[in-house]
DNA sequence: GTCTATAGATGGATAGAC
DNA sequence: GTCTATCCATCTATAGAC
């Protein structure tokens, strides 16, 4: 699978952009401090200033980042995969809980600091969610139709399986279960909630 | 239902918690500051050392009563539930909502701030979480035991369910759903996740 | 691009009067 | 218990040399 090496800038930007991710993951925001993430990315303070105009820049790149992979993810899992709902759906929450094993700091800092960012920087994130979220939708309200699937609130299992996917990025570990694990699991569930018979 | 407000102490002290259950859920531990809290709270930053030695342990005692509180209800909704389990695993769901709707801010905080506590200020809401998980852990074990239900790994279950009612506190709102409605559709989802059939 | 040095603001916490 | 005043550390960001 893709690392996260392949998605990041290359030289010191991309040095700084992983420095930063890995303490907002594990401090947040306002727990990292722009010395902080110099120091680990090998520079001194200063420099980070020819990269980034500011620390909120550095944030919002990862944010943005973290949004427009999960929503590329989801929309290719969906057409790569079948026309059955039952293997949308599957594709989807299998996609899902993949992107959140691969790339837990990511997943981490794009919902946890999101709140601070301004508004005008945090609108396109909050906009790719709602578009996640609606995809979602879109695939069980498609097996309700084709009665494949028997949903009394389609909102509500939509919220429901992006609940269990983003929190995989805070307990996943491979020694645990294997990410394949997970998401197999995971989507063998979800075909539960939608009211789909399961193997 | 039980408020808020009869959680916390009287007087100053109360006040300051409230003040900073606001500010943390909002800014996070580190986004909050001193000054702040003792702003919203009516007092100055300097009269706020009268009631706690530090701001960490404000804090510490807000992710206790989260902890506990959600506990309480988890294990109080066992007891009070019928014996099958079926009527367990739909009680324990229900009030794990149920507290994240009625207490979305304290939730918020016991699970975003806890990595800001010392490990062993942390150590006790850590206790509380895994004997919760334990918990309804215990319960589809046991509907699995006498055939009520069908799950391949109690473990990834009991996740996901955690993973759901924490995220209510994030979304939820009583103009979209009430929190009757989320809590019957989530215990409605968590049957049909365990194999069990729903009306 | 990277550094040293530092400005200017804000942080948590304390001293001491009332 | 609450206040004013302040200490001192740390923060984000900038200036200017190389």
């Amino acid at each position: 699978m893709s690392e996260l090496q392949s998605l990041l800038p290359e030289g010191t930007r991309g040095r700084v952009l992983r420095a930063a991710l890995e303490l907002f993951s594990e401090y947040g925001f306002y727990g990292a401090s722009i010395r902080d993430i110099a120091a680990n990315a090998g520079i001194k303070s200063a420099t980070l200033y020819a990269h980034y105009p500011s620390k909120e820049h550095i944030l919002a790149e990862l944010v943005r980042l973290g949004h427009e992979l999960l929503y590329d993810r989801l929309r290719q899992a969906v057409v790569r995969s079948g026309s059955s709902p039952a293997d949308q759906l599957r594709a989807l929450v299998r996609s899902d809980v993949l992107a959140h094993c691969e790339f837990p700091q990511l997943a981490i800092v794009a919902n946890n600091d999101l709140h601070a960012l301004s508004p005008e920087q945090a609108a396109s994130a909050i906009a790719l969610r709602r578009q996640a979220h609606q995809l979602v939708m879109d695939v069980i309200d498609h097996g309700v139709k084709t009665g494949d699937f028997k949903v009394p609130d389609t909102f509500l299992v939509a919220t429901a399986l992006g609940s269990m996917g983003m929190r995989v990025a805070y307990w996943y570990h491979p020694e645990l279960k294997t990410a394949e694990q997970v998401a197999d699991s995971y989507a063998d569930l979800a075909l539960r909630m939608v009211g789909h018979p399961v193997p």
